[in-house]
DNA sequence: CAATAAATAAATCCAATTGAATTATTAATT
DNA sequence: AATTAATAATTCAATTGGATTTATTTATTG
């Protein structure tokens, strides 16, 4: 009944523990000092009497920590704070301009190059729009375009980039037709590495994260993620994505595909069984608004610039809103997530319909029993997937999503 | 559109990591002596050689860890290996009677009160019956079952208890009448706190979980958890519950009922949408034999012990793999599980044709997108959720279940 | 006997803690 | 207004304790 009958008769289980997961001092320091700025990142600023109480660390070990990560241009001091007995207190917090990182996310219909700082802000941005993307072309335009971002930063800025973060879908190739590819344009992607291929023509360590789980870790850092320990993500791009975050920290699942939710299976307006990403994905609105002899560029010239596209948007609002009710109580009966986070590649008066038509439509669903999570708008916005990628080379090197000391990271890294 | 736009403007975050979370020596020592018990116990035996290879440590740390851990008992040391090239290694291996701790069952028809060795297995157990559950009935149960067992152990096995773990349902007020309660009877459970109860009555440190993730937590450490890093569980009492697994963890959520999944809504034979807890629990197969004048008392007497109840529990069977086959399909729209595991409290064949029956069903549902776990046996029967709750006080003190050194304990512990 | 691997003893290193001292402030009292 | 007490932040110096490094011993194969 047990595999534990003894040594004899076992058969050499699979190593499922980490191998490498022996603690000593140096990997102590690296994980505190990791800690401390996953601390002032969290609140702010804090100073190093509150880091101590937070950290559980003694305050002499946190004034050794943050004077070499004051001394390393990691941290700045603040204003010292007066006005409560005993020595005033000096808030530390980021110092935004410590690091740099790019991100690039690349879709199926436009890619965006971003320059973020230690804090999150986009610094510069490029935006390029393309019926389909090639492989030849997104590398020229992420090669150049870092060439360009570089060009606007001096040697000293340069020197502090921490790499380039990709956020872009899998499987490119299915559903070509449906966006309006020609038939086996897509093919391509099938044979294409896009990180190494990145990684041979830019001087930085290249990760690569699928593009609604990229946009997912953004709200988790930028967004709502302080305030909901667990919640299910959507993100409604040329097609629909998601992404899980357990615990205050993204799940990405055996094969990267945990939260994908595409292929989730919802009843469709007459009944009939579609998946979710056939339904509340832009690409629907795009060929409503192509069958009513609507020009539908102006939905990818600009995320945050759409304009009412009147009636088909309606619909396509509606429908989605009802699909995606059915994707949240699918997900609530599994897990107890605390909230479902909508956002999108549309301007902020679109989400919140969405959400709101989204909230309406629960409500119709039965619900005995689901512990339902708040259905709320999504707090970081169109660039999440871009901000989700330029985290990924600041989180690998200077932060910790959890409490977790000798976690493997999950995306691979090149140099 | 960040939160982290600057220090005056933030409304003090909540605290979301771990308050505790620094690291020092101590801990690390701590930590390494866990990382290296729970390596044994996985693999069965290894060398100090090994564990050093596996762990990352040096050998002189290993060493050093393993003679204390020799010294203190906790393991034995095997047979030195030959045959292979140097000095012959010498496998160590936990000593089964190293450690004992208790685990209740209680259940809505039956409790069992077991009490298991270091290495999992069984060495005495009191079984019993009952119509239904009350308070003042299960504490004259633990207590006098406690000590009962404690009087066939000498004075130096009885100071080797780690505790006492209790596996027990969630809101057994609910659904009284459909396992035959008087309806009322089960309201004074409202306001009983089994664990503080208990724990005011014997003297060992208590834990308490719910009886469905003991039993998914026995799968993981006692049966296929070593072969399948993440799977979604389903335990079949009278009522079915489950439990989730991620990265070779059990994941209980936020309000501890993740993968209950008793309230999954699923399609029933008639096309009327039923929640899954209606159709897959042996308390239907009770009311279905009761219905056909066949007395179902056998089913209580002992899980390994079912006779063939004929067409009734034919049909049962075919109904509750159809609902558990749409359970493990909405599962597996989640989140990427390599497995989804079945058990229950009954006999081997009976689970076995539950679960050849489910692939079945599975086969004909449309999979189209879905990553499809494999759908198995669990291996360690109708034992699992005494065997769960049982290690819960054996993991809180010697074993990590994860490499992660500062882990909140999520089952409160009352001595 | 040479090569190899396991195991361990001794010395060294390093980060966290402890305890005491310093500094800057507010609060209370004269 | 001046003085004293209390409090809190920060840091210096000494200590602690566990991991690593280096070197040695032991046991085996070939």
């Amino acid at each position: 009944m047990s595999s534990l009958d003894g040594p004899e008769n076992m058969p050499a289980p699979p190593p499922i523990l980490n191998p490498a997961g022996g603690a000593n001092q140096v990997r102590v320091r690296a994980y505190n000092e990791r800690l401390v700025l996953s601390l002032v990142r969290l609140y702010g600023a804090l100073s190093k009497a509150d880091i101590a109480r937070r950290s559980g660390l003694s305050a002499q070990t946190v004034s050794v920590i943050m004077r070499v990560l004051e001394k390393e241009g990691l941290l700045l001091r603040g204003d010292p704070v007066r006005g409560r007995v005993g020595q005033p207190s000096i808030p530390m917090h980021l110092n935004p301009d410590a690091v740099y990182s790019f991100g690039l996310k690349m879709g199926r219909r436009s890619a965006d190059l971003v320059l973020m700082d230690f804090v999150g802000r986009i610094r510069m941005q490029l935006h390029r729009t393309y019926a389909y993307p090639l492989p030849h072309e997104i590398l020229a335009f992420v090669t150049s375009g870092i060439q360009e971002l570089e060009g606007r930063l001096d040697e000293k800025q340069r020197s502090r980039i921490a790499g380039l973060g990709i956020a872009a879908p899998f499987e490119l190739w299915n559903w070509a037709e449906e966006v309006g590819a020609p038939a086996g344009a897509m093919e391509v992607w099938r044979d294409v590495d896009l990180q190494t291929d990145i990684a041979a023509r830019v001087p930085h360590p290249v990760f690569l994260q699928n593009d609604a789980t990229s946009a997912c870790g953004a709200e988790l850092v930028f967004g709502v993620g302080p305030s909901y320990p667990d919640f299910v993500y959507f993100f409604i791009g040329s097609f629909i994505g998601g992404g899980i975050v357990l615990n205050s920290a993204i799940f990405s699942g055996r094969t990267g595909t945990a939260g994908a939710i595409g292929p989730l299976p919802v009843r469709g307006k007459n009944g009939e069984t579609k998946q979710l990403l056939e339904i509340a994905s832009i690409f629907v609105l795009e060929n409503m608004l192509r069958e009513r002899g609507i020009d539908p560029e102006p939905l990818w010239y600009s995320a945050d610039d759409w304009v009412d596209f009147g009636e088909p948007m309606e619909s396509w609002i509606q429908d989605t809103a009802k699909a995606l009710a059915q994707a949240i109580v699918a997900a609530a009966s599994i897990v107890d997530f605390s909230a479902a986070v909508i956002d999108g590649g549309f301007p902020a008066w679109v989400r919140s319909r969405v959400v709101q038509a989204t909230i309406d439509e629960a409500a119709k669903l039965d619900l005995q029993g689901v512990v339902m999570p708040e259905i709320i708008e999504g707090a970081v916005g169109a660039q999440a997937r871009a901000i989700g990628g330029a985290s990924l080379p600041i989180f690998a090197r200077y932060l910790t999503d959890q409490n977790v000391l000798f976690k493997e990271v999950d995306h691979a890294e090149r140099t």
